[in-house]
DNA sequence: GTGCTTGTTTTCGCCTCTGAACTAAGATGA
DNA sequence: TCATCTTAGTTCAGAGGCGAAAACAAGCAC
C-alpha cells in the first residue's frame, strides 16, 4: 500500500548517485575498487558516476594505498569543503548558530542570549539571521556555498513550507518561523523539532550510528524522543510523532506543565525530579540534580523506575534495537544509574523485544541540537547531491 | 541513512510493473487511459505493460465504457482466478483454515476446535496441513494455483525462515511452526502475529483502508496493535513491535498475566474487566461483557478511561492520522461507547497530534485474522507478481 | 625487460522509458 | 453514406542507464 511512484531510468541514476555519496560519506577516504563492493554497483558505473563527482568538485582524491604487486588504488571522499551548513538550536535560554562543513566540523559559531519569557519570534528570527551572517564572515564562507540552514526548535512543527510551531512552554502557538526567515533569506530551510535534531544527530554522528530501527529519547528541561524506523526519523502524520514526554505512565497521576496528568515528563523531566526531592532550586539545576544524585534519597530510586517503565513501554511498542540516552539529564541519570535504568527497564517490557534492544549512552553534548539541525542539510546533500547545489545556488 | 540499495533498470520494469498492478487492484476495472493518469506512466509503457500482464493471464478485461463520440475504453481488471491464497487463524480455541481468490472472496473455509489447554504444535500444524488440503479439494482448486499460505498466530514471531513462535499464553516458547508447516508443504510460507494480520486485513479492506500512518488496535482475550508507517506494517527490530497490550499505564499497578504490573491488558482485557466488574464468568465473555455494559457499574467508565489513556499513548507517540479500533471487544465497546473513548483520548493526549486523528471502529468480523494471514500473501503478489508466482510453482 | 597482479576505464550490447506519429473505433452531421 | 471529429490505444525511434568483458594502467618480482 505505499505510494505508487513511478519511475524513469533516470531515477536510477540519482538513487545510485546518492547511494555511491552515502558510501563515500560514512566509509571514509575509499577506492572506486572498495566502492563497488560496498555499493554492489559494477565497476563500470563506479568509475563513471565518480568521474562525475570528481568533475563537480564534490569528490576529491584523497592520496593512494600501494597494494602487494598490483596497481595502488586511488582513495576517494567526499570534499568536505564543497559546500556548507547552517544549523540553528533555538532553546529556552539562548540562540545558537553554527556552521559546519560537510564533515560536520564546526567552523564558527555565535550565541545570543534570550531572556526567560521573551522569545518574541521576530526577535528570534533576527537573532537566527543575523547569526547567519556572523558566522560566514567569520569563517569566511559564501553565501552560495551554503547548501543549507537547519533549525531545531522547542514544540510541534507543522510538516509544510511555512515551518509553524505550536511551544507552549515558549508562548508560541503557530508561529511561523520558517515564513519568518525567508523574508530574509532564500536559502534552503529546514525547521524542526529540537528533540528530533538531537536524535538525528546522534543517529548519524554519535551512539546511534548505522543503527536502523532506534529510538533517541531526551531527557531535559523537557522530555522527548526521536523515533527511527528503517534509518530515517519516523515523523507521524503531522510531524508530531515522538512526544515520549507525555505519554501517561500513571493514570491520573502527578500534573504536568503540559495540562494533563500521569506524563512521563511529570516523573522524569528535571522540574518534576527536583520537585519530588523536596528542591527549591536557587537557578542551578545541574547543581541541584547532583545534589539530588548524590542524595540518599528514594527519589533517585524512584526515578530510575520511572524511566525503566517509559522505556519499557517505548521497548513492547517500537522494539527497537538500540535506545539512545540524550539530553543533559539523561547523561547525567545515565552516568551513574545505567545498569538500574536497564534492570527496571527490563522488569517492565517482554523478554523477547528487551532482548533485542541495547541501551546505551548518548555521546554528544549540548550542541547536538545545532549539528542535528544542519545534519538535516546534510541529509538532503545526501539525497540529491545535484539538485541541493542547485536549489542553495539559486 | 537508509539501507543502500543499487538499482538496476531492470529494477525499474519491477517497480512500475507493482506500482500498475496496484493501481489497477484497488481502483477496480480501470481502463489503460485511467492508469496512465493514476500511475504517472507514459500511455506508452502502459500499454506494453498491460500486453504482458494479459498475456500472463494476470490481467483480464472486463467490458467497456462507451465515451462521448470517442473510441470507446477497454476496462482492465485483476483476473481473481489467476492465483489463490491461503488464510490460516490459529486461536485458543480453534484453528481456521480458509481459502481467497485474489479479490479476497472466500471461497472455502474450515475450522478444527482445540481443547484449551491442548495446543500441541504438531497438533496445530497438522489441522493446518490438512485444512489447506480440505479447503482445496473443496473449491476444486489445484495447489499449483496457490500463490501462499499466510498463518496469523498469538505470541512474537521470530523473523527468519523457521517461524519461531513465543506464545506465553498458549504455552509455545520457541515453537518453529513455520519449519513444521514447510515439512508438509512447499508453498510460500508467511507467519505473523494475528494482531499484525488483523491489523493488516483492516488496513487493506476495512476501517483503515487508505491510511498511510495508522494504529490497527485489537482488543479482544489480548491486547495488541499494528503500527502502520508508509503503509505498511511496521515491525521493529525483532518482528515484534505493537505490543501495546504491554505497555505500562500505571506503574507498578494491577498484576498482568505476563509477569509485569500496570499493563494496558490489565486494565482493559476482556478477563482484566470482568474481574474488575466482579464477574465470574460462566465461560461465555461475550454475554459477560454484554452484562457488564448494560450495568450501572462504575467499571464501564473506568475501562474507557484507560482506553483513552491508552489510546493518547498512541496519539503522543506515534501521530496516526486514524486509529482504528478492532477485536471483538474493542467493537462491542466502540458500539456505544466511542464518544467516550474519543473523549477520555482527547483529555490524555496533546491537542496537535490528537486533532490529526480519527478514531474509528473495525468493520471487519472475527474472520479478519485469517483474512489478514491471506493478504500477507496477496501483498507479496503485488509487490513482485512474477517472481510470487514462480515461487508457487517452484 | 618480461610476466604477473590488481585497479580503473572504455566499449558494446541490452533494457527501459518517453514523445510523437500512427492506427482503431466510435459519434456526428451534411 | 461518408467525410470529419474525438478519444483510446499501439508502434517506433531515440535517449539514458547498467553490466560484462576487453582494454589499459601501474606497480612488483625476477
Amino acid at each position: 500500500m505505499a505510494r505508487p511512484q513511478r519511475r524513469t531510468v533516470r531515477d536510477i541514476r540519482r538513487g545510485n548517485r546518492a547511494v555511491l555519496l552515502r558510501a563515500l560519506y560514512f566509509s571514509g577516504p575509499t577506492s572506486r575498487n572498495d566502492l563497488t563492493a560496498r555499493t554492489g554497483l559494477s565497476a563500470a558505473t563506479v568509475s563513471t558516476m565518480t568521474a562525475d563527482l570528481l568533475g563537480e568538485n564534490i569528490v576529491v582524491e584523497a592520496g593512494q594505498v600501494e597494494s602487494d604487486g598490483g596497481r595502488p588504488r586511488v582513495l576517494l571522499r567526499v570534499n568536505p569543503e564543497y559546500g556548507f551548513a547552517v544549523g540553528v538550536d533555538v532553546a529556552e535560554t539562548h540562540v545558537r548558530v553554527g556552521l559546519f562543513d560537510l564533515e560536520m566540523t564546526e567552523r564558527a559559531k555565535v550565541d545570543y542570549m534570550l531572556r526567560p519569557a521573551r522569545h518574541d519570534p521576530e526577535l528570534v528570527a533576527r537573532h537566527i539571521l543575523s547569526g547567519v551572517e556572523v558566522v560566514l564572515s567569520d569563517a569566511g564562507v559564501a553565501p552560495e556555498q551554503v547548501l543549507g540552514i537547519g533549525v531545531g526548535v522547542p514544540g510541534i512543527v507543522e510538516p509544510g513550507a511555512d515551518g509553524v510551531i505550536h511551544a507552549k512552554t515558549f508562548g508560541w502557538d503557530g508561529v511561523p518561523l520558517g515564513a519568518l526567515l525567508r523574508r530574509g533569506t532564500s536559502l534552503p530551510l529546514y525547521v524542526d523539532n529540537g528533540a528530533k535534531t538531537m536524535g538525528q544527530a546522534e543517529l548519524w554522528f554519535g551512539s546511534g550510528r548505522g543503527a536502523s530501527e532506534a529510538v533517541i529519547v531526551l531527557l531535559g528541561v523537557g522530555v522527548g524522543a526521536t523515533i527511527v524506523a528503517d534509518g530515517t526519523t519516523f515523523r507521524g502524520v503531522s510531524s508530531s510523532a515522538g512526544e515520549w514526554g507525555h505519554t501517561k505512565i500513571v493514570a491520573n497521576g502527578r500534573p504536568c506543565r503540559c495540562g494533563g496528568r500521569g506524563c512521563l515528563e511529570a516523573y522524569v523531566g528535571i522540574e518534576a525530579i527536583l520537585d519530588r526531592a523536596g528542591v527549591t532550586s536557587q537557578g542551578d539545576w545541574e547543581e541541584d540534580l547532583a545534589g539530588v544524585l548524590a542524595s540518599e534519597s528514594p527519589v533517585v530510586e524512584e526515578t530510575v523506575t520511572y524511566l525503566g517503565v517509559g522505556l519499557a513501554n517505548l521497548v513492547n511498542l517500537i522494539n527497537p534495537e538500540k535506545i539512545v540516552i540524550g539530553g543533559w539529564v539523561g547523561v547525567r541519570l545515565g552516568e551513574s544509574l545505567l545498569p538500574g535504568i536497564r534492570r527496571a527497564t527490563a522488569a517492565n517490557s517482554l523478554a523477547e523485544p528487551y532482548a533485542a534492544t541495547s541501551i546505551v549512552l548518548g555521546r554528544l553534548g549540548p550542541d547536538a541540537v545545532a549539528l542535528g539541525a544542519a545534519t538535516l542539510v546534510l541529509e538532503e546533500f545526501l539525497n540529491a547531491p545535484q539538485v541541493a547545489r542547485i536549489t542553495a545556488a539559486g
